[in-house]
DNA sequence: GCCGTTTTCGGCCCGACTGTTTTCAGTCG
């Protein structure tokens, strides 16, 4: 190996770019996409895919076939894909910039380029203000406005994702919009929300909302005298389309009741899942959509009010919402073994990862272990940060002892929890921790976190983290890779090596239920079921309030496909106490 | 470019909306 090889990311970068390029090409449409599937494909693999395509077993990945693995090859040896070079030169970096603009496609791309030399955003206004747009077949006035509209949103919003919100605020603000139109369409009205809300993802970026009732125009209108919704730009029988102060767009559909399974199977998506599930059933002879399942044999339509119609008709079971994402749900439906029976929030019986005012927390130990207690957990671990935490927040050897005293104390007194001495130690740049074997060997529960030196090389963070992996008395990592959710990216992190280590030594790994972390997220968390470790989820409560986080964490859970047996903290505290 | 109870060629999900057009292409979710 002459150097490292491309990681996954980059790699699916190159792939999406190469089909951005293809497709102002003129592609067929087709092959675009294949270029995209495989984008994902290899964005979601759990393994190095370049490693993967040196042993020549890139194929094994669905959407990857023999010519994209040879392109995956070169990127490997030289760092580029040569079809990527020779479009780059025909076509400038600006065209691409141009066709994520609303309204304005590769097809328009390509056209604007060639008729009008219009080669960046920048172009594109001076063109538009000088009313050059309309001279090219096909655009007229009201396109050259749509674009100066287009370019001028763009301006006001800060480059890249418009206007994600994390799941709990989208959650809110979608159940609340729910119970506004419940309200409006009383009796014989139902409402309830679709899309990735539903599908509890990390972040939205829009709401779907589904309704059956006896007066759909009222309803539709209705959206309009929500006090969440600032605009509304479309409404009718059918369904209404608005925005929230937010700025999160709003899409209500209406359905028959006898067509509400169908609806809302479709507007849950996801498009991906949507995608292939239509695939398969057009090889049955089955059209899906919205409205229906229409057969060729008999030519008739079958209309479903559940969605366990949808999918039984298709010979599948039913599929959960979080599992929706064309990550091999459909073939595990249709298969004998099935689906796994996922984790569920009452599976939980204990939280191993909470603070107090011993460090950044806003309750004493006994108002967490009440608060834990009232949700009806076995055991609370109390595990404030450590010596060398910032902010004033550190909490020292001799402290430490104290606390260890204290929560004792606490646990005699209170009734129906244990209460566990722990700690989260921070994880020094060099692997070390920053309390002496010694301190750690007093505490029923040590997990270990990243916290400082985010910017380290990849090889020393894997090492550092490998480190406390490996060191006898850590039972688990804390937020493994210190992501936050549309805010900081992880830290780079060979996170096969990490989940390796994980699983040699029997040290467990987190998904922190933080809602801004989800940490590990759905796809690692899977991968590193599948490579044998052993997940915790914790709600990292800084106050008894958010105790309530754990449910972010099992949606994250059941998102990585997770069974309760999959997870430390649905067993028994003396199950889960070293050595037992 | 991928893939196969259509298996090495000929297909590849479905529908809505928009703006521009005299019947539809492009874009989007």
């Amino acid at each position: 190996m002459p150097s490292a090889p491309p990681s996954n990311a980059v790699i699916a970068d190159a792939l999406d770019e190469l089909g951005d390029l293809y497709e102002l090409d003129g592609a067929i449409v087709h092959r675009v996409v294949a270029y995209r599937s495989a984008a994902k494909a290899v964005r979601e693999a759990s393994v190095s895919v370049a490693t993967l395509a040196a042993e020549g077993r890139a194929t094994e990945l669905a959407g990857i076939g023999k010519t994209l693995q040879e392109k995956i090859q070169a990127l490997a040896a030289t760092g580029e894909i040569p079809a990527a070079v020779k479009l780059r030169a025909k076509f400038p970096p600006g065209l691409i910039a141009l066709t994520r603009l609303p309204g304005l496609g590769p097809k328009r791309a390509r056209m604007l380029h060639s008729e009008l030399g219009i080669d960046s955003p920048e172009a594109l206004e001076q063109a538009a203000r000088a009313q050059r747009l309309r001279s090219v077949r096909g655009l007229g006035p009201k396109f050259e406005a749509n674009m100066l509209a287009a370019l001028q949103t763009q301006r006001e919003r800060p480059e890249g994702r418009g206007g994600r919100v994390i799941l709990p605020r989208a959650l809110e603000l979608g159940e609340q919009i729910v119970a506004g139109l419940q309200d409006l369409g009383g009796r014989g009205t139902h409402v309830e929300l679709a899309g990735s809300v539903r599908r509890l993802a990390d972040s939205v970026k829009d709401l779907d909302i589904v309704a059956t009732t006896t007066r759909p125009t009222a309803l539709a209108r209705g959206l309009a005298k929500l006090d969440e919704i600032e605009s509304v730009s479309s409404a009718g029988k059918a369904g209404a389309r608005g925005r929230t102060h937010a700025g999160i767009d709003v899409e209500l559909r209406i359905a028959k009741p006898s067509q509400r399974g169908n609806l809302l199977q479709h507007l849950t998506g996801s498009g991906r899942h949507n995608a292939a599930l239509r695939e398969a059933a057009v090889r049955r002879g089955l059209h899906v959509s919205e409205y229906g399942i229409l057969d060729d044999a008999t030519a008739g339509t079958l209309e479903c009010a559940t969605e366990r119609e949808v999918y039984e008709r298709l010979g599948l079971a039913y599929i959960e919402p979080e599992l929706r994402e064309d990550r091999g749900e459909l073939e595990a439906a249709a298969s004998a073994g099935g689906l796994p029976r996922l984790i569920e929030l009452g599976d939980i019986r204990g939280d191993l990862h909470s603070h107090t005012t011993a460090s950044d927390g806003h309750n004493t130990i006994e108002e967490m272990g009440r608060a834990a207690r009232e949700r009806g957990y076995e055991y609370l671990a109390i595990t404030d940060h450590s010596a060398s935490h910032g902010f004033g927040d550190d909490v020292s050897p001799e402290q430490l002892r104290r606390q260890i005293e204290l929560v004792r104390d606490a646990d005699a007194r209170l009734e129906g929890i244990q209460l566990l001495a722990g700690s989260e130690v921070n994880i020094l740049p060099d692997g070390a921790l920053d309390y002496d074997d010694e301190l750690l060997a007093e505490l029923d529960w040590v997990i270990a976190s990243v916290h400082t030196s985010f910017g380290s090389s990849e090889q020393a963070m894997t090492e550092r983290i490998i480190t406390a992996i490996e060191h006898p008395l850590v039972r688990a990592i804390a937020h493994p890779t210190g992501r936050l959710i549309e805010r900081r990216q992880p830290y780079a992190v060979d996170l096969e090596a990490v989940f390796a280590a994980a699983a040699r030594s029997a040290t467990m790994l987190e998904i922190n239920a933080n809602p801004d972390r989800r940490d590990l997220s759905d796809l690692n968390a899977r991968a590193a079921a599948r490579a044998g470790v052993t997940i915790v989820i914790d709600s990292d409560a800084h106050r008894t309030a958010t105790l309530a986080n754990m449910r972010w964490g099992i949606a994250t859970a059941r998102r990585a496909w997770l069974r309760s047996e999959d997870v430390a903290n649905t067993r028994p505290w003396a199950e889960l106490r070293r050595g037992a």
